[in-house]
DNA sequence: AAATGATCCTGAGAGC
DNA sequence: TGCTCTCAGGATCATT
């Protein structure tokens, strides 16, 4: 669920309702995430007003007085509004309780993480978590020219590359394997391999996925009040190969492969997807 | 040093 | 119906 339009889209969705807002109380039912929760973030935080919610890759930021606080949604979390008076679910692990409002972590595989970061500790953005990550796809820093050069360095599969995030984040398995079927870049090929032609394409590609996705993410965005935590309308409308294996490609009706690039499947048209 | 593999965890769906 | 098996949208850490 969680790739980067997800992320955005949960982080639009939060912020209107937190920003600005006190924090009353944090409660931790389960601190056994990616890494155990600071045990005393509780203390730490209570009474301190939420400043402004941000986003770093497929990292959340909530910056409070005195520290940034870091939440991944791994693969299986979600953050949702929530009235105080809700029955806790299964899997809520922490809850933000602002008053009025409260904000629910949910993440039933626990690969997810809260990481308490003090202003003493430095900008957040040199954070041992952040420092590496790549250009965030929607700023001047991602061009044609910095995908390319960045691809030129590595030799691995260009799929692969992709992953890493740390040449461009948010491109994650899903959308690695939809903005290369646009591009019509084969997903086996060397990363360094590639021509600046085909760095101009994929750049637009990851673009247009990605811009699609947030779009689609935007009807998730809409009924975010509501329980839910839906994925958005991007599956339906969008997905050309992802999870589509055997099915018929979109442009050339050729039967859509899947295979396992580091123990990730990856789904392209062997067809329209040749080198 | 870069590339690859193991690992954390629960739940959904397939196949029998 | 219920059991077992495989797979899942991530990314860090350890190993080669």
């Amino acid at each position: 669920m969680p790739e980067l339009p997800e992320v955005e889209t949960t982080r639009r969705g939060l912020a209107p309702a937190i920003e600005g807002q006190r924090l009353e109380k944090l409660s931790i039912y389960q601190n056994q995430l990616r890494w155990p929760i600071l045990p005393d973030l509780a203390d730490i935080l209570s009474d301190q007003i939420l400043l402004t919610c941000q986003r770093r890759g497929k990292y959340l930021l909530f910056y409070f007085e005195s520290g940034v606080l870091l939440i991944h949604l791994g693969m299986s979390g979600s953050m949702r509004l929530c009235q105080s008076d809700e029955l806790l679910r299964k899997h809520d692990h922490v809850i933000w309780d602002f008053g009025h409002i409260t904000v629910r972590l949910n993440d039933p595989r626990r690969f997810g993480s809260v990481v308490w970061h003090p202003h003493s500790d430095g900008p957040v953005l040199a954070h041992r978590l952040l420092k590496n990550l790549g250009v965030e796809p929607f700023s001047e820093s991602f061009t044609i020219e910095h995908l390319y050069q960045g691809l030129k360095a590595k030799k691995k599969a260009i799929k692969t590359a992709l992953l890493d995030g740390d040449i461009v984040v948010g491109v994650g398995n899903i959308y690695a394997s939809e903005s290369l079927f646009l591009a019509k870049i084969n997903p086996k090929i060397s990363a360094d391999s590639i021509s600046k032609r085909r760095a101009e394409r994929l750049h637009a590609a990851i673009l247009t996925t990605l811009s699609a996705a947030l779009e689609s993410g935007g009807s998730t965005l809409r009924d975010f009040l509501n329980a839910s935590g839906e994925p958005g309308a991007y599956f339906d409308i969008h997905a050309n190969v992802y999870n589509r294996a055997k099915e018929p490609c979109h442009v050339c009706e050729t039967p859509i492969r899947k295979i396992v690039q580091n123990q990730r499947a990856t789904y392209y048209c062997v067809s329209c997807q040749r080198r």
